[in-house]
DNA sequence: TCGGACTGTAACGCAACCGAAACGTTTTCG
DNA sequence: CGAAAACGTTTCGGTTGCGTTACAGTCCGA
């Protein structure tokens, strides 16, 4: 069964996740560094900063920039590729999927809230 | 009814609707600055800078920045309040009624593209 | 084996954002 | 009236992100 919603419900839900993400203290992430984990998290391993790259449609800097920060908050780590050492495999860590996981749940908190 | 996804569906939907905002050319809009865009067009006027800023548990230079640049963008605009000169009341325009709108439709075109 | 192709990173310059504090204008109220 | 309060903006110093470009390490084929 597909999730279908007006309009109005789909806005209010990004308003509401939007707003809860800023309240709380955690770092933000902008747009990039969330569509980055969130791939990370989602699709099947193996990530490189060149396939992460090319899947968001952005620059090898922009990746490699988004690992620094991310990688400081623990959100995902880094290990050289040992087949191949130019590649740098991006893997989960426990703190990226908690991370992840409460964030799913904040979605769908906030969609049960929605008003008809 | 309730809008009732499970936790994978969520995050894939926020993965995709983000992934689809970075892409087009768009300026992207950072966390706070779609959280006061959102708020100016789904809740009732008048929005003022403090309400903003109260509302969004953010100082009020977050506000006259956003303002700045979404109003460069044509997305809101300014107004001094007459009856109470003090005031600054943010409206609506076209272009901002726009965006919201497609991007409320962005958001369902992906929870229709969404695994079951 | 060695030059080219490929990987990820570093460096540069630019722009935007942040919090805190100071500021000018307008209103309120003693 | 005149001082205090409220409102939004500006300024300050610092941080962070971005794209472009240049670079160092690694792999592979002629």
């Amino acid at each position: 069964m597909a999730i279908t919603m007006r309009p109005s419900q789909a806005l209010r839900l990004w308003q509401q996740v939007v707003l809860s993400e800023i309240r709380d203290d955690a770092p933000d992430l902008t747009m990039r560094q969330m569509a980055i984990l969130l791939t990370i998290y989602l699709e099947p391993p193996p990530h490189t900063v060149r396939g992460l790259a090319a899947r968001l449609g952005v620059t090898k800097p922009v990746i490699t920039r988004a690992l620094d920060t991310m990688g400081g908050l623990k959100l995902v780590a880094r290990h050289r590729d040992e087949n191949d050492r130019r590649n740098v495999l991006v893997r989960r860590t426990v703190e990226g999927a908690l991370y992840v996981e409460r964030f799913g749940d904040a979605i769908i908190a906030r969609a049960l809230d929605l008003p008809i």
